[in-house]
DNA sequence: TCCATAATTGAACGTCGTTTAAGTAGAGTT
DNA sequence: AACTCTACTTAAACGACGTTCAATTATGGA
């Protein structure tokens, strides 16, 4: 059986992706494989390699869903004036994003791409434009700083926030610490804040 | 041949532990393997199973020697009255320790134990031990404040930095920022020592 | 109806961690 | 000196992995 019917060239492609984000989502990045995924869509691991350059390929797919679910959940953030409380709400928002899929979350760092393998562009600006959120409610904090002083707070605690949200998915906060991960988080967020308003002009 | 005089169970399992380290400083826990390593020391993959319960036993007694040297770096930082220079000093005795042993130190995080595998009791002490050091300069920068909460700065500070060097030497602190990593570490150290400077007692 | 093309398969390659039967060298005993 | 017993080592094997490829098959167009 060749070209089956079944599914066009899209709706296979639709159908790689769509499996490979349950897969890794319930079960995940480690238990995920070119011969699990196969099985699940009912093809052969073969078949994968005519749509898709490898399995880096198709997880770097399912990542971008993630990545973009994450903006999404910023957007769906309740909304203050207080940019303090702004900053707890993204908070907020990415902690109850991770914990919805923390398989998810995980692929999208502790999966290797071979050595060599460029970042693909989109990855960075996804990222860098959640930066940019964080880094306005900085600037309202401190109108008479400079654009990019906040941008470079933004990152830090963006860099912050996700290292110890990153520590405790793949369980290993409980070397460094034993603390509920939303408390740190929240602790983490005044801290930059409370640094952020007392530095020097 | 069997039972070697080439060398004694304890030789064997110092050359073996010796050898690893040497293998995954030099090329990295991805190109680590059971085959690797015992082609290097002259056996085969099946003893190494006779000598050591699997290789995770083996990677994490390379990791405790990684663990061992930091805290040994920390042992010879310079010494400062000051406690936020003490801290920078600890942060430029961390930078300096995984840039010589960048490799080594990525085996510690990026290694994947089997799910289930519990973490070895001393790799807590150690990393307790070096945050202990760290609670200590917090601890003389507002002596009255309690220790707890100095020790929770620790463990702030410590996650946060680590964090931003692990996404550094897993080449993926560009996803976050585009900056030297060590301007970086000590801003992070700065931001810390300025929040807890400002923290209601 | 036939053909060219594209999709799919199954087997294969070389890798991995790990297990195991078989064999061998040394120490201890007679 | 011969023998046994034990510890060690090896080679082969197992089932997994990502990936490739020749062979097969079904489809769209002529």
């Amino acid at each position: 059986m060749a070209r089956r019917a079944d599914h066009t060239k899209a709706e296979l492609a639709k159908l790689v992706v769509d499996t490979a984000e349950e897969l890794i989502g319930e079960d995940g990045i480690d238990a995920f494989s070119a011969r699990t995924l196969s099985r699940a869509i009912g093809y052969t691991a073969g078949t994968l390699y005519h749509h898709f350059k490898d399995l880096d390929d198709i997880v770097t797919q399912v990542n971008s869903r993630t990545l973009a679910g994450l903006a999404q959940a910023f957007d769906d953030a309740e909304r203050t004036d207080d940019p303090r409380r702004q900053l707890h709400s993204y908070a907020d928002a990415f902690l109850g994003y991770i914990a919805l899929k923390r398989n998810l979350w995980n692929a999208l760092f502790e999966f290797r791409r071979k050595q060599g393998a460029a970042v693909p562009p989109w990855y960075l600006g996804s990222i860098a434009s959640l930066i940019h959120i964080v880094a306005e409610c900085f600037q309202h904090i401190r109108p008479d700083i400079d654009a990019e002083t906040c941008r470079r707070s933004g990152q830090l605690v963006f860099a912050s926030i996700h290292s110890v949200v990153s520590l405790e998915s793949s369980g290993r906060l409980g070397l460094v610490m034993d603390r509920d991960i939303r408390k740190v988080v929240h602790e983490l967020v005044d801290m930059h804040v409370t640094a952020f308003k007392h530095q020097t002009a």
